[in-house]
DNA sequence: CTATACAAGTGAATTTTATCACAAATCAAA
DNA sequence: TTTGATTTGTGATAAAATTCACTTGTATAG
């Protein structure tokens, strides 16, 4: 009896950008109550095809039944699975303007396993205040927090003058991941991941279209 | 005498959205005083090839020199020009929580053309506050300061269960685009440009990589 | 002035991604 | 049961994106 063969393959780089897409909709259907799903209801519903989706799905498992479609519990377990989703991450965010502020004080984070154990700045104005129940704390203290702490991901929030020394500090501490807001290439390691959100960049890509459609 | 005939090609949708990261690596590089660059010195610099960096560009036209390289201020000057960044353009935010006061506050939007004209929020505790120099204003007379004011652009940091509401109001009143850090898919029309950005999807992405590289 | 190194722009080849279309499995109605 | 309608998972195909490699032009050193 022959067990069935993995089909060794990595997964695409696209299909990776769109894991979280899926998760997304996935979980607003668990909200609505919806038990099953059939690939064409569910990519019609996310605006692609279902031939991406299901073509997408098969790089990870199989997850659902022909002639039934998917049950949604079970695919939202896959999925947050294949993200890692189960796991809790202990952070730190560097910057206490208003995007650290916004990144400590939304709850879908926390949610989904990111949990705030410092938040740091070096404006002595700000430094003391409290945020939800965590003090700002100085940032010269930065490497003695995390020497002392359990931190896997640091978040900078700071200026891009400053997001590099930050990240150097971060690297050598040895945090897994880095989840960077500034506007810079940040240098790190081969141990360390480092995903940039470029807000400015989706700005730039709204100007873009706005532009071209004149 | 013949003139270049013009390649009529549509601009792959992978290079658009390299736009901004092309932009703000030139604008690096005149911050700190570069006159010249050459498509191998700039791919280094961003991480990409240099073969990548000279055919994206030749979507939009013919910017360096054989031999020489690229002058920094000309094509900080051609790709402000491609992306639409020498244009102003007014905009109101819907939602005065962390997000929306991070957005109000980056001086670099301002610096890019996007002008903050109003900002809006539902929870009587906040509206009157000050923002800088603008009033958070009751969401309720929304319509109204949209039939009042030229709005082209509309942000949206609310929270998701209300996204597609707001959404409705921008679109009748007939703004141009959408700027949507709802986690949530709006549905729009043809006359408006809806541009998403979903910052919980950027952590789950950091949380896959973290996940696999274990 | 000449020779050499440099470097853009681009057609062609390669690689990656998306779509098609169909066999196999399941469900549901008669 | 049996039949017809669904629907998955996946090989094959098509489309899109990236890289290669070469031609042409420019700069610069001697």
């Amino acid at each position: 009896m022959d067990s069935k063969p993995i089909r060794m393959v990595t997964v695409p780089k696209a299909v990776i950008k769109r894991l979280p897409m899926y998760f997304r909709f996935i979980n607003q259907l668990i909200e609505q109550g919806t038990e099953r799903i059939s690939s064409r209801e569910l990519s019609q519903l996310m605006g692609i095809t279902s031939s991406q989706l299901r073509q997408d799905l098969s790089y990870f498992g199989e997850f659902g039944q022909q002639g039934y479609g998917y049950k949604v519990v079970t695919l939202k377990q896959a999925i947050s699975s294949i993200i890692g989703l189960e796991k809790i991450y202990n952070a730190i965010i560097v910057g206490a303007g208003n995007m650290g502020k916004a990144i400590a004080g939304y709850p879908g984070f926390s949610r989904r396993g990111l949990k705030i154990i410092g938040i740091f700045d070096n404006n002595p104005e700000i430094i003391g205040n409290k945020l939800g129940s965590l003090d700002v704390l100085d940032v010269k203290t930065l490497p003695e927090f995390l020497n002392k702490n359990p931190v896997e991901v640091g978040i900078i929030t700071t200026p891009a003058s400053v997001a590099q020394e930050i990240a150097d500090i971060l690297i050598t501490a040895g945090v897994k991941g880095i989840w960077n807001f500034a506007p810079v290439l940040l240098h790190g390691n081969k141990n360390v991941i480092i995903e940039d959100i470029h807000v400015g960049d989706s700005l730039m890509t709204l100007f873009f279209k706005l532009n071209k459609n004149k």
